[in-house]
DNA sequence: CAGAGATACGTTAGTGCTTACGTAAGTGCT
DNA sequence: AGCACTTACGTAAGCACTAACGTATCTCTG
């Protein structure tokens, strides 16, 4: 599924997807036990049925939705003879929902039905099921404690008030260019035994062989990270570049990428090559543009099990 | 809010709610920038500047939706000038479609704000935006290897083709009078030391002072609890009812009460009484209508911390 | 190579919600 | 008491999507 690689971008049209099968099923399953009762009505029945006559305000408040939405609702009720709308004497301007006798009679029957949902959800998604519950609650509290609008737009200003900054190796960066490099590869792939021993000790497997590292800064935040690495006298490779997910979209790579080339060309390398993987497109358009050629077969005694793409340097 | 205490059976209404939250916030965080974007574009935008030109259909399947949805939505690309259709040379059939120029660009200058989106989601949810894209995920996994209408059906047969039994209690049948009642305690309560001495040993605390303990069976499973405990010779408290959430609405609960007050006669008690707490309230219902009548204040010296109601049987 | 069936996709009608608006009824301030 | 305000709620218009349909095009089979 592409939404999932698009993480918290998609997150609005995944629970939408969600929520339409969940709508879909529930009406499946009414319609073929043969209840009348469709899935949209239930939060309104369910309230009036626990709690009793209620105002369409009061309806629209706990089950979260407008009044617009209860009232019009309201109207589809009274069609099948759900509900009666009854002036509240005290106030002249609220309508007063009391389920009918046929409402009550039709959702005491509903209790097997709506037994029979709970446990074929809890077996279809078994603990997850619990688990989705659980986040959402956690996030419908997190929305309300610390909106996400403004959190967003406080992101963005301090994204935009400090540029993104190239820097080159430091020892107190070290445990930064394992994070970052662990992160996408456990994403994507895993970390093999090459990658464990290098990016534990960056200073002794790539910078004493005569390559180079650096890191691009945002603020506070080291935010990614390239490495050169000299293969052999003149042939460098251009390797474990990685740029924290969620900082992704600032430009940073490409700045860690021609930072690495230009020092290349001041180190009078005559080789750059790079190995990396398919699915990683978005990186892989960027070597392109940067003018790094694919090549038509892999790198012959590659030291990745995930390298399905060899590219060399092309200077212009 | 009160759709949470519906648990599972209002899951789309609460995934609704929460895609429309993060649709709004995404569109208010655009416009506020001033991004020529709506939310809803995002992800045929995404997936045409990650894959390049595609059909219609090739786009519909990526993000799961109809055709139709992503037709009519071009329409609003191209009207915008987004998105370009052409036909396809190969095949007279497709319409394949184009990012023009103009959407390039602005995607380009998108990515501060997706970051922004990113990080400022992670800043407002905290880890439980990681958790929620988790439980998202596993649940679409776990819809397509079992589809949730089938589970529930089949549960509902099951449930129809056999009728819930109540048993009285046996040693073997000693930990699931512990199971049903930390299930409600813990959800809404706590355990409270008499509540857990006596769960752990009920033939001593209940069974041997002249009390009884009654099962819901349902097939194989024990889906409900209920007891009544001698306190002083023909004085009776109705305690421990506890009826599987899963399971609640097969009319369990009733039985069990139907059977405790049933023995309660056979014994010749004079007073039946029961403590509860007032946010039961399906259960006061319950006990209401078996002939428990509410009392004005809590009964005096009282077991439980939570017993903010007490209710006195009146046999009718 | 004809014709049945499948595929691609635009169009239309309908649904479930929203926002915006209008009206009636209650509330508060002077 | 009078007038601005707020509140309750129905209605209208609009949006995002779906299902259903129609048309054009392609593919496969005998």
């Amino acid at each position: 599924m592409y939404l999932a690689s698009l993480g918290k971008l998609a997150l609005g049209s995944r629970l939408k997807a969600l929520s339409d099968h969940f709508y879909g099923a529930a009406d499946e399953v009414y319609q073929t036990l043969g209840a009348t009762i469709e899935s949209r009505w239930l939060p309104v029945l369910r309230y009036l049925w626990d709690v009793g006559p209620s105002s369409v305000t009061e309806v629209a408040d706990a089950i979260g939705q407008t009044h617009s939405a209860v009232s019009q609702l309201t109207d589809k009720l009274v069609h099948a003879g759900m509900v009666r709308r009854q002036r509240d004497p005290a106030d002249g301007r609220r309508t007063v929902l009391v389920l009918t006798e046929k409402a009550h009679a039709s959702l005491a029957e509903l209790g097997p039905i709506w037994c029979a949902v709970r446990r074929g959800v809890t077996f279809s998604l078994e603990e997850h099921a619990a688990q989705l519950l659980d986040a959402i609650e956690a996030c419908e509290r997190a929305l309300q404690e610390r909106p996400v609008v403004q959190a967003i737009l406080a992101e963005h200003a301090a994204i935009e008030a400090s540029p993104v900054e190239v820097v080159p190796y430091a020892p107190e960066l070290r445990e930064h260019f394992h994070r970052l490099n662990a992160q996408w590869l456990e994403r994507y792939f895993r970390i093999e035994e090459i990658d464990g021993v290098v990016m534990s000790d960056p200073e002794r497997y790539i910078l004493q062989p005569g390559g180079a590292i650096f890191f691009a800064r945002l603020g506070e935040d080291i935010i990614g990270t390239c490495a050169l690495l000299q293969e052999s006298p003149g042939v460098f490779e251009l390797t474990k570049m990685g740029v924290d997910e969620t900082f992704r979209g600032l430009g940073a790579g490409k700045r860690l990428l021609d930072a690495c080339i230009a020092e290349f060309h001041r180190r009078e390398g005559h080789t750059l090559f790079l190995e990396s993987n398919s699915v990683l497109r978005p990186a892989l358009r960027m070597y392109e543009k940067a003018g790094f050629v694919l090549q038509p077969s892999i790198r012959p005694g590659s030291h990745y099990e995930r390298a399905d793409v060899y590219m060399v340097y092309q200077d212009r």
